[in-house]
DNA sequence: CTGAAAGCGCTTACAG
DNA sequence: CTGAAAGCGCTTACAG
């Protein structure tokens, strides 16, 4: 199907060398002469030759390659993230395989498989709501480095960063009631998420600090996108309590509520308080006034990365888990 | 560093039978009897062995790899068409590599060169600015099927898949000016963007059919960030003959416009109107009465992947240009 | 239906 | 400083 393509022995046979110092002027290696490998990097750009990684590869056993695996590519949270792996493995000179789980421990299973068999050199991995210590076996039985990042999974020691959610939440609550407000609603997560979880459990603990009930009727779940923010706020503003202020999941949902409420002609930060979750990219701009918890994707993904570098160089070191703390991010009411 | 992994003959070993046919039962083939299939299936389970692609596409030429060149993948155009290919190629098998431009021409000829590097199938690229015939001209050499998007080259017959940009902006002007809008803006895009220069095409020949002049104060060039929408419909409502409609280079732009009109307590689509240009998935609900050009990324992602497979199936044939054309979606004023 | 053999393009000890 | 040789793990004609 392909042409023919040149190869090292081609170079070779062109200068009257041998393959082998083809191969080692190319690395650049010491202990092949100034000349010679003025000579082969020139040939090589003439003729246009090609390194060949596949067979690099199979000789050697490392790839230069990792894989990053997230549920969903269009959530901008990942999608920083993603951008921020790229970044920074581009300049240590790996390239990156992407796949998505959609949630879905069978495609997660298939898509570590999959990059297993390109012989990645480690895996990025936020396993899919409700993955097991089981579905990453097979990483431990390869002898793959993996590093998980946002969620962890439940009984796993190994590489983690992401932040403390419940702390996060708990700092956030405690503004919300500082400024007075008593009627507060959790928006966002999906159920069975053990973020969701964490990120309600700290604001549950800063309302029964102060003894104001929970209320199941502010405690909305809903998926992560800015439609169902949009919706839920709408619901929750014709309630006959309705609430004054509202932390969200994350800054996604908070875009969403922001949106709905400006679809009301309200004014969020003023008659109505909103705090999100991430510190996303836009959420500087999405209103002037949204409060967040600083946790940046950015952040999470370049230490991530940071950490599974180390790993693939060192293996064998012990574990370590990085936890963030989320910062509050008060912005002026313009 | 890596601890020998299982290969073919170790399972071949095992089942006292010889690789040849080890790999022929694990390809599924024909020739192989039912019953050992089955054998090797199970001892694969078995064992725990891993496939090793890096084996296979040095033997047969062939990766099953694609790799896809963006700009920038934090912008959600290229995200939603990134997620659209990902989708599109796993469902064939293939998996996809990834890398930005960050419309750097160097940081391209990188990019390209690596995908060779790793001996992708084919390439989906949406060019760099600037990008001229040469610097595709690896493709060609190392006969890689190559696929455009959204932005084409000058003077170059490749197969491409992007919208009809003149025509849609012109539409989108007719729509204004009948509504009674005479004093229209023309938001985002660089300098030198061919794209911009197509799109402002559009919006300045409907202008000029119906004989009004075309402002320089209402042309503004910009970043496609949220941030630099709402920049700039700050200056335009500024401005002493301040428009009352924009048409946007793109639906990011929009966005941000529209973020800028409540923040002035404006209603978009009623006290103003903005156009979008890509119908990107928030386009839908932004602004309930956000008018856009419709020319989905998701629909580019997944044409541009087809050609791309298509070509990689039979090469040879002849280049093909798939130009979409923009539908205007109007949507209701709440 | 199964096996022996060659070879994909590189890298790496080992000699010289 | 350079070369000959072996081998990474697969696939594929070719025999049988």
């Amino acid at each position: 199907m392909k042409p023919p393509s040149l190869t090292l022995k081609d170079i070779a046979d062109q200068l009257g060398i041998s393959p082998a110092t083809v191969s080692l002027a190319l690395r650049n290696k010491e202990c092949v002469s100034e000349k010679t490998r003025q000579t082969v990097w020139e040939a090589v750009k003439r003729l246009g030759y090609v390194y060949n990684r596949s067979a690099a590869r199979l000789r050697t056993q490392r790839s230069t390659t990792i894989g990053l695996i997230v549920p969903n590519i269009l959530n901008p949270f990942f999608t920083e993230l993603t951008s921020a792996v790229e970044e920074k493995l581009d300049t240590c000179g790996y390239s990156l395989l992407l796949a998505k789980t959609s949630e879905d421990r069978e495609r997660q299973a298939k898509a570590l498989r999959t990059m297993l068999e390109y012989s990645v050199d480690g895996i990025l991995l936020c396993p899919a709501v409700g993955t097991t210590q089981e579905d990453l076996r097979i990483c431990e039985k390869t002898n793959t480095p993996l590093v998980l990042f946002t969620r962890p999974v439940d009984g796993l020691k190994i590489d983690y960063v992401g932040p403390d959610n419940t702390k996060g939440t708990f700092l956030a609550t405690q503004y919300l009631l500082r400024k007075g407000h008593t009627r507060i609603a959790f928006i966002g997560g999906v159920e069975g998420s053990f973020t969701r979880w964490e990120r309600y459990e700290g604001y549950r603990k800063a309302l029964e600090e102060v003894n104001i009930p929970v209320e199941n009727q502010y405690n909305r779940v809903c998926d992560t996108t800015l439609d169902h923010g949009f919706q839920v706020i709408q619901e929750l503003l014709n309630l006959q309590d309705s609430p004054t202020a509202v932390l969200c999941f994350n800054d996604v949902i908070a875009f969403g509520v922001i949106l709905g409420l400006w679809y009301h002609r309200m004014v969020p930060g003023k008659e109505f308080d909103v705090i999100g979750f991430d510190n996303i990219a836009d959420a500087a701009l999405f209103s002037p006034s949204l409060t967040t918890l600083s946790c940046p994707p950015k952040q999470i993904g370049s230490r991530a990365s940071e950490l599974l570098l180390e790993r693939i160089k060192h293996p064998g070191k012990s574990q370590e888990s990085v936890i963030l703390v989320p910062e509050l991010i008060l912005r002026d009411s313009a």
